[in-house]
DNA sequence: TCAACTGTTACGATGCGTAAATGTGC
DNA sequence: AGCACATTTACGCATCGTAACAGTTG
């Protein structure tokens, strides 16, 4: 369709070298690859994965998200309107649903980030629970 | 053995009261039964579990646990440690290397914490990603 | 008889780890 | 011949969710 961003003849790096670049293990790639999140770009006449420059973008995207709980389906919603938006010829209405996506993710992610703090205080509190118990046995 | 911190004849809990306290699902709960973390301490005549109050407390323990990652083995020795404490009947050495025990968990749960921390400081790095990229979208 | 609670069994989902056997040569 | 890299298939683990079906009544 459109040319775009991304340049038609861009390096393609095997799978080995997109794990080292975005520090997931060979697995977990093949398993995004399985559940359809990122799908190399094309293989290799010997059947090996290549991917293109965009998708490692796509795998740290997706590595950032992970710790934040969201979802295999809220990653690819996401990616989807990345996609949109970076595509040129995207209309403007979908450009626009697509913003709008984005500004839900915002939303989520503001609330997972206070979920997170929620998490840290209760951890604090644990450790306060367990420095006061291991103190009293010290002075046993 | 010893009767010490609780009186044997303790009002016991089922499931069902259980879960309501500590806010776990029965699955849950079972489960926890299943792998021997929090096994009911006896059944009614119809087999029904019933719960002491010790046990809601270890259940209680292992949720706040949960948060920060610790492994269900890791669980089991803590809730051990801390049995040991409890017990009037456990002697001093035994006390002793109890003591030492929370205070490796104090050690794993503050680097746990850190962990969380760090976390956090890339979650919101992301959400600024995400806001920027909504913003533009915005002013498009 | 009915609602509400309890029980067991068991399959499913998620997110990979970890071989095992085999093919390729960025 | 051999090492490093790639492939697929497939079983396993952790943590429960979610029926489905049946018995109990704190």
């Amino acid at each position: 369709m459109t040319v775009g961003a991304g340049s038609g003849d861009e390096r393609l790096l095997q799978i080995g070298e997109v794990v080292e670049r975005v520090s997931l293990s060979l697995r977990t790639v093949r398993y995004y690859e399985e559940i359809e999140l990122v799908v190399p770009a094309e293989r290799s006449g010997r059947n090996f994965r290549l991917y293109t420059e965009n998708q490692v973008q796509r795998l740290m995207l997706i590595k950032q998200m992970k710790p934040l709980g969201f979802s295999v389906q809220e990653m690819r919603e996401l990616l989807e309107a990345f996609d949109l938006l970076a595509d040129e010829g995207s209309g403007a209405d979908a450009r626009a649903a697509a913003g709008e996506r984005i500004r839900e993710f915002c939303a989520i992610t503001a609330s997972r980030i206070d979920e997170l703090r929620r998490h840290l205080e209760r951890a604090e509190d644990f450790a306060q629970r367990l420095r006061r118990i291991s103190e009293a046995t010290t002075g046993d």
